[in-house]
DNA sequence: GTCTATAATGAGATAGAC
DNA sequence: GTCTATCTCATTATAGAC
């Protein structure tokens, strides 16, 4: 592999990375490994990266900035909160979870790997932070359009879905009872639409209260 | 270490690798690091275990074998099933999680170990599955002090408290923020605490009905 | 800029003395 | 049964030829 420049060199190997990962785990993301995975000299990775930590601080640092749930997007809102909900929780499930397990469980690993290593443990953080940030953003746009405001703090129902969708992600992991993942997401679906009620009528502030602040 | 009989020096090994574990997570469990860990020669860990894989099987095991939820046991079990259930999730929060968080990291670490591990992963559902018996025994016994019973099998209630844990702690681990997770312990008592009406008063089954089957 | 060859380390496992 | 010494192998990292 001839004249490939560094940095798409880095972004090879880190994709590389992330396969062998997801196909046989954090352990065995090996410097050979990774670049018999991406087909290129082991003289190549340490021409690209100084070392090992190197590329998997590199790694972390880019699934925080790329990973989004890409089950959630495109999602049709409905016009009842409830079934936004399910629908969602069901989407995720479907579309992330079942159809790409190694994906989620490397999630797990990979967060894994930051909390226990040194330097890294904020980008465990920050990677929940903007899950949280993207639930977040659905949040509100289902709620408008279902015509309901959130009972508390949106970041708290944001924190309780993803609460509810790591449990129910890491309970499937486990035995692969899909059966049971479904009820448990009709559970999840009634549980969080519980928090919602309806809107009051949008009231423009009167100019008395306009003027107050 | 003189004369240590093979089965107990076993066991010994066991634990050693344990709080290596804990304390530098599953990679750093190497034979000699866990030899280390127990004072023994490399060589009694070769007379004890034929391999590291063998010792490792067998950690999962015993984990699967002896873990149990400490912190419920000793719970006292409120007349209300909503108190009741909110001071068991107190309870497993303050006394497992914070009080001891590498504890539960061990058992994801352990968890992600079994499934990654070919003819351990049947020991990651074993494992979910004795969780899911020691939760279901609380619930059945909460039930019964509060006169309540549950609208839905008991064994999916125990998979949504076991849903709404493990994303708990999941969550907490990843940013340790305290006060988010106490309210998502309320949100999640209010959420299981619709799974329960009060009981029908027990009704002793007729004559009829006894000699029908 | 890239690759071959190899150094340096640390891993799991084993042979054989006691 | 136990320990010392050693073997073999895989890993990360580097030096130097092209």
């Amino acid at each position: 592999m001839a004249r490939v420049p560094s940095l798409e060199r880095r972004r090879l190997l880190v994709e590389a990375a992330l396969r062998v990962i997801a196909r046989d785990g954090m352990n065995a993301a090996t410097t050979r490994a990774v670049v018999g995975e991406a087909n290129m000299s082991l003289a190549s990775f340490h021409y690209a990266f100084t070392s090992r930590d190197e590329m998997m601080r590199e790694l972390v640092a880019h699934v925080v900035e790329n990973e989004t749930v890409a089950a959630f997007s495109g999602l049709r809102l409905g016009a009842d909160i409830r079934t936004s909900i399910r629908d969602a929780l069901n989407a995720f499930f479907e579309g992330a979870v079942i159809a790409d397990p190694e994906h989620e469980q490397v999630m797990f690993e990979i967060m894994q790997y930051a909390l226990r290593t040194p330097g890294l443990r904020h980008l465990a953080a920050e990677q929940y932070s903007r899950y949280r940030a993207a639930v977040t953003e659905l949040l509100i746009a289902g709620a408008t359009n279902a015509g309901v405001t959130w009972t508390r703090p949106v970041d708290d129902v944001a924190r309780s879905v993803l609460t509810l969708t790591d449990g129910l992600t890491f309970g499937w992991l486990a035995d692969r009872d899909t059966d049971a993942a479904r009820r448990v997401i009709e559970f999840a679906a009634d549980s969080l639409s519980t928090l919602a009620v309806p809107a009051p009528a949008t009231i423009p502030p009167t100019a008395h209260e306009e003027r107050s602040l």
